[in-house]
DNA sequence: ACCTGAACACCGTTCAAGT
DNA sequence: ACCTGAACACCGTTCAAGT
């Protein structure tokens, strides 16, 4: 049959899709595939390097943030569409979170972020660390949103997290309030940009 | 042998604490028991429930705030014990993000900042808000800090995360004075509390 | 109330061997 | 290069039955 790594991927994908992250093993894979489970192990040493590829796949299928020309916009739509993203399959949030600290999957958010901060005079550190905590609000927020999303519509609870939209933008908006100040005490030379 | 509920979750935190929770199985919690799996199902009704009260005890081990004179020393206080009560066990975030989306093991920090918020000025909403904020920022922060500690304990990578323990403290800050603004345009008839 | 015995339907991973 | 066959050492959960 010669699959390559990237039928695996788009198969695992599927897969998460349809059962969710519970039901993503090797062994249905190699079934969906019609291959033996051993098989998949000449494509990716283990599992975990096969749910980072997924990971890294889910990310670059639904991550496509706005362009804006207001910083603040700017890093909203990145988280925005972060979330997004993740949203988009169930359980999403939990296997970026769960695949190696989303250090790698995460990169093209997280790039991205750097560039908008930076380009509104923060400095290098400064914009690292505001990046890392929008990407820890983002992830956390979208973690709880999902499972009790999930548990809503399995009719486990009837609600507790609740009013899930309107609450992202709510926190995501006192993170970037927060930057904000981080920014007015460390933009000295270079005014905030416009374009 | 006649085991409560209770030696059941001492038992469960003790292999969590040698061995993390990839080992953490319902067959070896058992096994420590000297007692057939099967007898666990009489006190939890599955392994998630199990968990779950893992996670409560964790944290009641754990979370042990300092209390403080000013609601900023406050906030900072929670986030800083609930984040070295899950740092306290291996894979403590994990086990804490993945039970039903940490809704019930958190719910002490959650009260106690919604707390300190309120005396700090905020109403009932914006206080919500911050909180789970702070939270959801505390909890993607420790989930990766962990992740990469751990990777690097066990000889993995270099360092990606880097700088561990002072970045938590810089993003905390970045958060805290986002409620700053927001506790500045809410707070209009109580002034902030001294004690 | 608390547990055993026995089973059911699964897992991830390895490895010699095939084409 | 890509896969099979067969095994190893595990899982969570159920359920009748014992005391």
């Amino acid at each position: 049959m010669a699959h390559r790594r990237d039928d695996v991927v788009a198969c695992a994908l599927g897969l998460l899709d349809r059962y969710g992250l519970g039901d993503l093993s090797m062994r249905r894979i190699a079934a969906e595939l019609d291959v033996r489970p051993s098989a998949l192990y000449h494509h990716f040493p283990d599992k975990q390097t096969l749910l980072g590829a997924v990971a890294d796949r889910l990310l670059a299928l639904g991550y496509h943030p706005a362009p804006a020309a207001e910083w603040r916009e700017g890093v909203r739509a990145v988280c925005r569409s972060f979330r997004d993203a993740m949203l988009a399959y169930p359980d999403g949030a939990e296997l970026v979170a769960t695949v190696r600290g989303f250090g790698l999957g995460a990169r093209a958010p997280y790039d991205d972020l750097v560039a908008v901060l930076a380009a509104a005079g923060l400095d290098d550190e400064a914009a690292a660390i505001a990046a890392t905590t929008l990407l820890h609000y983002v992830l956390g927020h979208t973690l709880h949103e999902q499972t009790a999303l999930q548990a809503a519509a399995a009719g486990a609870v009837p609600d507790t997290a609740s009013l899930p939209s309107s609450r992202f933008e709510d926190g995501l908006a006192l993170v970037v309030a927060g930057v904000g100040s981080a920014q007015s005490s460390s933009r000295s030379t270079v005014p905030p940009v416009r374009q």
